[in-house]
Parts: C-alpha cells; sequence; structure tokens
DNA sequence: CTATAATGCAACTTGTCGGTTGCCTATTTG
DNA sequence: CAAATAGGCAACCGACAAGTTGCATTATAG
C-alpha cells in the first residue's frame, strides 16, 4: 500500500471522524458509522469506500448489512512511516552535531 | 492545526517526496527542492505551499532565494495523533478481553 | 550597470472530490 | 407474502486541486 495513499485517507474531517469512531466501537454497521455526520448515507458511503481502498477499513458482508472494522495494520504502517522521516531527520542532526563538536578530524 | 490538513498535505506523492528529501538534506532551495519531479517549478512550488500551510515546511527568504526546512515538530504531531487512535484501540481491545475472561464478574 | 538566476503572481485548463438525488436489490420481520 | 430495513449503483453538479504558461520582480555576478 502506497503511503501517501493511506495520508490521503486520513486526510479529511469526516474520514478521520469515522476512524476514530471505529477505534471506540469494535465494529459498526454502515448504517451506523453513516449517522451524525451531516451528510447523506451516500456521501459517507463514498468516504468509506475511500478508506477502504487505502485498507484501513474492512468491509465484512453479514446478511443484510455490511460490518466496518477499522485495520490497525495500516495505522502502523502509516505511523511508522512517520517515526523513519523523524528517525532520519534526527540522524541527520546526530551527523551535523557531531561534525560542529569536532572541528577538525585531525587530532585531539 | 487540523490533523487532517497535515495529513491532507502528506497524502500525495510528490508532496511526500518533497518531505523526504528534507529529512536528508537540512534545508534547500526551492529551485533544488522543485527539480526532478517531473513537473514544473510552479507547480512544484504550489505543492510546497501546501506543505507550508500546513506548518509541515517553513519558508525562510534568504536574499535573492528562499530556504526551505521541515518543522518536525508537526511530523511529530501527526505520529501522535495515530498513536493515540491506537492506544484508544488497544484499551477497547483490553476491555472486551476482561469482559470474556471473567464471564460473570459476580463472584471468583 | 546589465545579464541572469531565483522566485513571485495571475489566469487558465483539466480532472478529481465531495456531495446529492433517484432508483434498484436483497434480507429481515411480522 | 408484504412491509420495512440496509445497502448498492449510476448520473449529475459545483468546487477545488494539480498542473501549465506567461510575465513581472528582485538580487547577485561580471
Amino acid at each position: 500500500m502506497e503511503a501517501a495513499t493511506v495520508f490521503r485517507a486520513l486526510g479529511d474531517p469526516v474520514r478521520l471522524q469515522m476512524v476514530q469512531r471505529l477505534t471506540g466501537n469494535r465494529s459498526c454497521t454502515i448504517g451506523a458509522l453513516s449517522g451524525g455526520l451531516g451528510i447523506t448515507r451516500q456521501g459517507a458511503r463514498k468516504h468509506l469506500q475511500v478508506l477502504a481502498d487505502a485498507e484501513l477499513v474492512v468491509l465484512e458482508p453479514k446478511g443484510r448489512d455490511v460490518l466496518v472494522h477499522l485495520d490497525p495494520r495500516t495505522l502502523e504502517l502509516a505511523m511508522r512511516f512517520i517515526a523513519d522521516l523523524e528517525r532520519k531527520w534526527e540522524a541527520r542532526l546526530d551527523a551535523l552535531r557531531e561534525f560542529v563538536e569536532e572541528p577538525p578530524p585531525i587530532e585531539g
């Protein structure tokens, strides 16, 4: 999964709210998840599809309705991506610091 | 800063690449950062503005050119946001587990 | 001082996004 | 079986995003 796709999916207040709801409720039906968002069920459904395409969420048809549950692995993936960026940045800082603290690495 | 704004800014391959470049190079000029992306300088500049609006990046005019440097605090903010989601999710799991392991909390 | 290098600003085009409406399908439930 | 419930599919619209082009501005180099 492309990191950008995941971030893009998270980059909308409605979708972010959906994800937040899902971290609290183990799983919901589409209808339940779509209520109280100020948009139509169909509108909400589209957002849900974006989350599903980014694999942030899994849709499991169950009889008449569809259960939605979070896929925490993708969330973890996104987090690790940022952590790696920070790590690389820190490394860069450290390298610079070392260079500054030892002006000429010729002798102590 | 809205979390959704930050994620949205990260949700594009070009912008993500820019951020990655910046974690390696302490700071670049706009021109340097805009090269080799397969788009115009002006196109790149727009992406850069999105990153700046999300406070992922700071633009510092310096004589004839503009230095771009990363703001790791916003990156950290985004990471923490996801970490909190995961924490909430884990808590939910734990609560469920406890409930299952102690079927009726009436007596041992 | 002039040329050029680095950037800014604005207009415009094209495609995608967020959202809606209307209608169809399938599963419960009474 | 009939009614209600949960959802799917497709067309449509307005707004915005991505990207371009053209030209103006400012600072450094010769």
